[in-house]
DNA sequence: GTGAAAGCGCTAACAA
DNA sequence: TTGTTAGCGCTTTCAC
């Protein structure tokens, strides 16, 4: 291993000291025009590569923002991920993830192992993290935003939607076009959180219909396709008598059409089918589902803005509550 | 903000001095079972969260790993970051990503900015590198894995597939069951170098059976499911004579098939799709389409694997090349 | 505009 | 098994 060239290796090439280097390579304002020149092309000639580590460490403030999603096998949080990168996109700052595959384990983890690295910032999924979780993440005294969910208590700042709102808006629309006989199938509901309080809202709309689900499925583990058309397959077998399937999110409700093209079903006319996040493969199926329309690009973008401005303004940044609304669309659907 | 507590607090508090309070963290073994019990208590008591920017300046090994992609709306790179994060599980290591944008000035000033954080090793997709960029990853001194592709070159190690290749394969397969007059519709191909690989691979196919595409179209920018069905249209008007359409990946293939669907044309009666990637949505649709299949997962666990294995031991392991085969599937043709 | 000294919080290497 | 000393490579602070 060669040893790397340092600061002061540079700082020596061009005859000054480490400091006048070191504020050349960071553009400070107090070094004067000739002395940039000469120190940057030294670190060029060098082929000088800084190191954070020290830099951070010495200067107490890192340049690495942690990014917590549930997981990254579909699209929706894979959006997020690249929303945070366009968020911080020209400010120098690194995005750290983890993924915690629904695990409040994995989750209490990651977020600690990123704590040691002296983020500027951490951006977690979701309002329900476990106890000892919220207390390492208030105790952090990093900004700190929670995002893609606003039901529930925020550490600090929020970026996100109500599901429980958005699965009542998706009900009430349901309704408004004259569904009366729904089902519903999920997946994963004890470990998303958030897809269970959409469930709720739901079927809280329901009830002020005097309505409820007439059947409903509930599968363990991550939520697929083959999951889905196989769960719809059931339901429709238990109860053949429905006009709208609810799903927990759109992947599901594609294995429900995949059923209902197999099975002869034609959708909607004989059965309804709703999803939720608005995944751009549902759009241009020949029976199109219904879903809820989420911002999931924007809401990483402007978590990591906030972030950066937190980190800029040094603590005294309110907590900010930015709140969006998925958009109800119900495809062809009447 | 309060003072951080330091490892010196947790000495103190355990009074033992910083190297036991250290060696007890970390789990090292010359520590006595008393000595790691006290300090952990002691660390537990007092919230300590360890600062890894100063021990890894200390021990001039970082727990980070770089992953670079291209983009991370559609869902293959995700994929791989998924991988990824198998690979390193349990390690520590906390993985760090860029999103290129397929811009290799982009790709170089990700690059850069990762390696000032001396990670353990980086993970970059492709090997067309710019050649500032190359010389960056050849000097850094530390495991690169070049992952998606085996056409090329590789820095050090590399984990991929041929692009080339696999275009090959899924033309010989398609000539074979008896299509002879083809199309292409492709996107970005001035910007994914993998993607004119595949369509170069299948090209030379059709010219050693004496055929050749008959109509094509390349449309700038990210392929994206609207282009693709826009594209598809616009060649069929041109030359609707065709019996097979190859398309730079599924997700311009899932436009082609919807507007297939929406023009009536059976697919793949009257005309067949084939695209690349082998996505789980392509795998339901009424008429399938041809796909090869790419081991996304895998790629991204085996490359991380790779950093891990090479960081342990130092520098003094060779270089791997390891290669997958796309297996082409198609789908419900003939 | 520039530099010297001190130290960020930890670990390597050695000594006890 | 434990402790001491000396840095890792940078930036802060303050003096010039």
């Amino acid at each position: 291993m060669k040893k790397k060239t340092t600061l002061a290796d540079v700082a020596a090439a061009a005859n000054v000291s480490k400091m006048t280097a070191s504020r050349a390579l960071r553009g400070a304002k107090d070094v004067s025009a000739s002395s940039v020149e000469i120190v940057r092309r030294a670190a060029q000639d060098l082929g000088y590569v800084g190191n954070h580590l020290a830099a951070s460490l010495s200067s107490q403030r890192s340049e690495l923002i942690g990014a917590v999603v549930p997981n990254l096998s579909n699209v929706v949080f894979a959006q997020v991920l690249s929303g945070i990168s366009d968020g911080i996109a020209g400010s120098g700052i690194r995005p750290v993830f983890g993924v915690t595959d629904y695990s409040e384990e994995k989750e209490y983890d990651i977020i600690r192992s990123m704590l040691s690295w002296r983020p500027a910032g951490l951006i977690v999924t979701g309002l329900d993290q476990a106890p000892a979780t919220r207390r390492l993440l208030e105790n952090a005294d990093i900004p700190v935003v929670q995002i893609m969910d606003n039901d529930g208590d925020p550490v600090d700042s929020c970026v996100g939607f109500s599901h429980q709102q958005a699965g009542g808006a998706i009900a009430e629309a349901l309704i408004e076009v004259g569904f009366r006989r729904f089902g519903y199938i999920g997946c994963g509901l004890e470990l998303d959180k958030r897809a269970a309080k959409r469930r709720f809202g739901f079927e809280a709309a329901l009830k002020r219909h005097g309505l409820e689900f007439l059947a409903s499925s509930i599968a363990e583990g991550l939520s697929s396709i083959p999951k889905g058309r196989e769960r719809t397959a059931a339901v429709l077998k238990q109860q053949p008598d429905l006009d709208c399937l609810y799903f927990s999110n759109d992947d599901v409700a594609v294995g429900g059409l995949f059923h209902c093209i197999d099975a002869g079903i034609s959708v909607p006319d004989q059965l309804a089918l709703a999803g939720f996040n608005g995944l751009d493969v549902a759009d241009g199926f020949p029976g199109r589902i219904a879903t809820s329309r989420t911002q999931r690009n924007e809401i990483g973008r402007i978590a990591a803005q906030l972030v950066l401005e937190a980190a800029v303004s040094k603590g005294d940044m309110p907590s900010q509550n930015i709140v969006f609304v998925p958009e109800v669309d119900l495809g062809n659907i009447s």
